[in-house]
DNA sequence: CGATTATTTAGATTGTTGTCTAATTATCTC
DNA sequence: GAGATAATTAGACAACAATCTAAATAATCG
C-alpha cells in the first residue's frame, strides 16, 4: 500500500465525500455523481484515483459500476498514520 | 483545522520525514535540513506547509528557529480520518 | 559597524492535479 | 443490429506544488 497515494486520495474534498457516503454501503458510480455538482468524468477520474490508492474497490452488474470502501485497509493506513506521529518507531524512517 | 490541509501537507515523503524526525523532539531547520538531500530553501517551503497545516510549530532561539510537533492536533486529525471511514457519523457530509 | 552564520522570501521553472467537452466502450432492450 | 443508458477514456487547459538559485532578513561576535 502507498501511503503517498493514500494521502493524496484523501486531500481531495470530493474524494472524502465520496468516501464518506460509501461508509453506508455501496453505491453505483451514477448515485455518487448524482451527490456532487460535478461531471461524470471528473467523478469518474475521481474514483479512478481512490482505487489507485486502494482505498475502494468496484465490481459491474450490469450497466452499473458498484463502488465499495476497502475495509481491510483502514487499519492499515491508521496504524501507519500512528506511527507517524509515535516517537517509538523501531524502524526508523524505512516507511517514509 | 483545515483537514484538507493536514492530507495536503502529509502527502508529501520529505514532509512526513520531517514529522517523523519531530518525533524524536525539536530540531532546528538546520538539523532537519541536514536529513535531506534538497537545498534549505526547499526545506523552509515544507516546514511553512507543515506550520499552515498546524502539524508543527516554531520558536526562535537566538539564530536558530527550533520546529517542534503540535501534538495537541493529533488526536483531532486521527479522530477525524477515523469518523471520514465510519458509517455513523451523525454529522453528514458536514466536515468533509 | 562589518563579517559570518542561520533561515526565510522572491521569482522562475517544471511537473502534477482537477476540471471540462468530446469521443469511446459496455450493456440492455426492442 | 439500432437506439438508449451508464460509465470511462482522451485530450486540453488553468491552477497548484516542488524545487532551484539569488537575494533578503535576523542574530551573533569581534
Amino acid at each position: 500500500m502507498a501511503l503517498n497515494q493514500v494521502f493524496k486520495a484523501l486531500s481531495d474534498p470530493t474524494r472524502r465525500g465520496i468516501i464518506r457516503l460509501l461508509g453506508h454501503g455501496e453505491r453505483t458510480a451514477g448515485e455518487l455523481s448524482a451527490s456532487f455538482d460535478m461531471t461524470k468524468p471528473s467523478m469518474s477520474h475521481h474514483f479512478a484515483v481512490l482505487k489507485e490508492a486502494d482505498l475502494v474497490t468496484s465490481r459491474r452488474d450490469g450497466q452499473q459500476i458498484y463502488y465499495s470502501l476497502n475495509t481491510t485497509v483502514l487499519e492499515d493506513v491508521m496504524t501507519r498514520i500512528w506511527d507517524l506521529f509515535g516517537s517509538d518507531n523501531p524502524k526508523g524512517n524505512s516507511i517514509l
